[in-house]
DNA sequence: CAGCTGTTCTATAAGTAATAGAGCAGCTAG
DNA sequence: CTAGCTGCTCTATTACTTATAGAACAGCTG
């Protein structure tokens, strides 16, 4: 996956790491069992310092995304199928949910326009994992 | 309305009231020339600093949602109704959707489950603005 | 005038973001 | 075994953000 950084915007460098992660494994690019570069050798191709990055793998790690061990790396310990989340996810979720639909009502966008780009962002997601959603093979 | 803070939050005091302010615009409980407390006043009553309470209205201003005069205080200039938002903004809105989404999808919740979240969070708001009283319980 | 309003300035303390360097423990290929 | 990689941890510095606080100014209002 090629990961891009914005180092001008006022999102932090290790949260726009971690959001393409998440975005990578919600269309199935990133499967489970994926392997990510190392810190310091993304932190060199990237060009910023390894600890930037290591918040970032920490922080998905912590949102049990990544597992980080010292043989095999940083390796994708979830995707869509893994089943459902952790306890208080979805009530957290739902609230910022509630936040980011709640900004685009206030600033004029209307009800089904607003539930039109939910419905393809998610179908867009579900397409990058379907084409082998047969298998089903949980490796 | 009514504005309750979690002062143990993570998220910063200004941006919590910007948040709530911006869903009351939503649900239509704060209508185009409501108005608001004054930055003295509204800190007093959540017991924090004025000028907390300011950086929230002034960011609110600067989204396009509240109008700042000396002589009438701060009053909501947009609702649901005021027409399409300003330039840039539904890019810059969707992308975060994308994000926020595929959290939901990288942590196991699948695409049906997301997208009656989000139909209901948006016909919540509407049930606030229209005449039709549908008592949508989020719950 | 007295008392509100938003607005602007300085200032301080605490926390965060990003940088940097050094080192440790565990695994693996040569 | 050595060399080199891995995640991980520690200290440290610089810059920015958050929230506090006090003071003052300009405009409107009763």
């Amino acid at each position: 996956m090629i990961l891009s950084l914005d180092l001008g915007s006022e999102i932090p460098i290790y949260q726009q790491i971690r959001d393409q992660v998440v975005v990578a494994v919600a269309t199935g690019e990133l499967a489970e069992g994926s392997a990510l570069p190392s810190t310091r050798q993304l932190a060199g191709d990237l060009g910023i310092n390894f600890h930037t990055v290591n918040k970032a793998y920490d922080l998905l790690r912590r949102e049990g995304l990544l597992l980080l061990t010292r043989k095999s790396g940083a390796v994708v310990r979830r995707d869509p199928h893994s089943g459902p989340p952790e306890g208080g996810f979805a009530e957290e979720w739902a609230g910022r949910l509630r936040t980011l639909l709640a900004e685009a009502a206030a600033q004029g966008l209307d009800g089904p326009t607003v539930l039109a780009a939910c419905t393809t962002t998610v179908n867009g997601f579900r397409a990058g994992q379907t084409a082998t959603d047969d298998e089903g093979g949980v490796r």
